[in-house]
DNA sequence: ATGGTGGCCCGGCCA
């Protein structure tokens, strides 16, 4: 089974080259986060003729999320049904060829000193709460998506120049931590150990160009799917070429089914 | 490292 995640940034702008990668990549399952759009303008029709059923939760703001997949969708549990939902569409999960997905975009936080980054902490916390109440961590579990932390200094391009930043602070990675420790595991880091390996660029400046980015898109998984996993990929090429979203896809295979 | 880009949709907000 082939699990993927990729932050499109705007589903609407980056119809096309979702459908180009689909059709190039074929996971069984595709985690999207920033749709930017509203359930009602969900293009379901494009994903079923490509053999992809799929769900989506998303009020056409800024946010929005989505899980497709060929191989099975079923119990589609949309938001937390709780306090986390005030930070907006940023949560949905269904069952897939046995595995319980989660497609995740982790609020942002802004900066530091901000709400907002109180409200990050917060939400990461009622996600690990939501996987307690609703998953067993024995079961194949799988939370992709993302996470804006990255885990440690070698997912930056220079960790001194981000001190005192969001995505790298202490608190931040505490949080993620404390998601993991319900029983996930980072897939792509059982594949590879390097630095520099990043899934996000700033358009700005010409940033991938130069190598400044920052792996925070991330494929968690029980125990279970872990021992079977045998391959990870980042898809650099999805960054490059005509309009591309500002992440790259995120692919993790597993030998299940 | 900020805001030089990009997406929303037309004036700022968000990342």
């Amino acid at each position: 089974m082939r699990i993927a995640t990729w932050n499109v940034n705007s589903l609407k702008a980056r119809l096309p080259r979702v459908e180009e990668w689909l059709e190039y990549a074929r996971p069984d399952v595709l985690c999207i986060q920033e749709t930017k759009l509203a359930d009602s303008a969900f293009p379901a029709m494009a994903f079923s003729a490509l053999g992809y059923e799929s769900a989506h939760h998303g009020d056409g703001r800024w946010n929005g999320v989505a899980v497709l997949s060929r191989v099975g969708l079923e119990d589609v549990a949309a938001g937390f049904g709780g306090p986390a939902d005030s930070e907006g569409p940023r949560l949905v999960a269904a069952t897939c060829g046995g595995v319980r997905v989660h497609s995740v975009y982790v609020p942002n936080g802004r900066s530091v000193d901000s709400e907002h980054y109180v409200a990050k902490l917060a939400w990461l916390g009622e996600l690990r709460g939501l996987l307690e109440a609703t998953c067993s961590a024995g079961d194949p579990v799988a939370v992709c998506g993302d996470f804006n932390v990255a885990p440690e200094d070698r997912d930056v391009w220079d960790p001194a120049a981000l001190v005192g930043e969001t995505h790298v602070t202490e608190a931040e990675r505490v949080a993620l931590a404390a998601l993991q420790g319900w029983g996930l595991v980072d897939a792509f880091r059982l594949r590879y150990q390097e630095d520099r390996l990043f899934t996000w660029w700033d358009y700005r400046a010409g940033n991938f160009h130069k190598g400044i980015g920052m792996r925070i898109d991330l494929v968690l998984v029980t125990e279970v799917l872990a021992q079977r996993c045998v391959g990870a990929l980042i898809d650099r090429n999805a960054r490059k070429g005509q309009q591309p979203s500002d992440h790259a896809p995120v692919l993790v295979d597993f030998e299940v089914g």
